[in-house]
DNA sequence: CGGTCATTTGAGAAAGCTCAAAAAGTGTGG
DNA sequence: CCACACTTTTTGAGCTTTCTCAAATGACCG
């Protein structure tokens, strides 16, 4: 885990990299930080102008309304870039913070300025990638503006499911969750008191499992179903990139 | 308005553009297409390929879900372009309707491609500008994942008025909706049953105005607080920007 | 002027929330 | 390894917000 860019591993899953950009990539880990579980990366209105890469580990953003109540924005799991929603602002707009212990590897704008500068596809496959996270951000507005508190915690199990199986690669059926149920019911915009119920009742149809804080996946489809859930993770369309310089 | 790149005066909000990235941009919105209003651009599913400018005229993007409930992702407005979020994927995962008459200008996704390889800044601005979209975003999940009815309504509101702004530039607290309140309903996911009568509320309280689908904001710091509302699009950061070529 | 579509209002129903308390885990220092 | 403190999960009961259904009113178009 600690040998070769994270960031390099998630892209060529959708595209084969050149040396070339290998080696841009791996310019943007060269630092590495560790962080306990519940560390604070980044708060609302911080000048942050540094970016992460997230090497291992779960973090969560969020924000805190006038009322104390929270709703998580995303997850951010291997591979992800952290901090590009700060990008186009003086302030960050969001809370970032570990979920798990993490490893991060932070890096200056500078970095992704010169890739933009020196490696045109890859600055396009970032762009598409992150267009990619745009809809899966979609998803989930529909999920919670128009589907029920059931069809919303059985969507963000799809969800996290599907984002780690793309750096996991291959089967992923039960998976170590270090969310808890506040965390699930601010990501999906209902109680933890009602995320619980709404898990014993997936529970109880079979679709999913429990045991501790492990999650397992029993029907799949008939819960994707449900959630009305599509994986917009699973493969990118890179056709229209520039050629590799 | 049949001059010049809407694209481009929207960017040069952000930024002082060269004349050589003027040029490319002129040569995006080469073409113009009129469309009468409820005219669908691309359906969910469509393996439309193509980006637009849109020059004129509103535009929403929305899913039908599997109960027939629809979900409304954005509105666009002239200078925004549209189609970016299928440019990852096969096919469209939205579609895309007019809301008023309208004006787009159709162009190839090789364009966009020919941008991040020539124009390296201009390309690093549209992710940018893409990264306000995204918070925005964002902001819009937390409205709907955790504010009430009242909020949700006061809190389209307030973004309508501010994207507006980007283009039409400094005043304006009268604006002509096109959009029915079923469409608010189904932005905000609430019904058009209930955004009536929370407008209602927010008319009584003073907070707005209505004549015939005009609304005029008459407190818009009472309703943008009661809202939450946070400006994304008055300016972004552009200093980590390479330089021009 | 009739027809269609959008808005408005009312009344009852339902989904999800709040509060409260018990049960089950988890981690820490002794 | 145990005891205590703390967090998280679970369950119950009543309450609010928002939805649904229905019907009336108003606006616009051909």
């Amino acid at each position: 885990m600690n040998l070769g860019s994270c960031l390099a591993e998630r892209l060529s899953h959708y595209l084969d990299l050149t040396d070339n950009e290998h080696a841009a990539l791996d310019e943007i880990e060269v630092q590495e930080r560790e962080c306990k579980r519940g560390t604070i990366i980044r708060r609302e209105q911080d000048r942050g102008r540094e970016l992460f890469v997230l090497r291992s580990g779960w973090l969560q953003s969020h924000v805190v309304l006038g009322d104390g109540s929270r709703q998580i924005m995303r997850f951010f799991f291997p591979g992800d870039i952290i901090g590009l929603s700060s990008l186009a602002l003086d302030h960050s707009p969001e809370t970032i913070v570990t979920v798990s212990d993490a490893t991060i590897a932070p890096f200056n704008r500078q970095k992704l300025c010169d890739i933009f500068e020196s490696h045109p596809r890859l600055a396009a496959l970032i762009f598409t990638v992150t267009m990619a996270e745009r809809v899966a951000m979609a998803d989930r507005l529909a999920s919670i503006g128009r589907t029920s508190a059931r069809a919303r915690v059985a969507s963000i199990l799809c969800e996290i499911f599907a984002r780690n199986r793309v750096m996991l690669k291959g089967e992923l059926s039960e998976l170590q969750l270090p969310l808890t149920q506040e965390d699930l019911g601010d990501a999906t915009g209902l109680t933890a008191v009602h995320v619980n119920r709404m898990m014993r009742g997936l529970v109880d149809d079979g679709l999913i499992a429990r045991s501790g804080n492990k999650v397992g996946l029993i029907d799949e489809g008939r819960l994707a179903a449900e959630a009305n859930f599509i994986d917009r993770y699973a493969k990118i369309d890179t056709s229209w990139l520039p050629p590799a310089r």
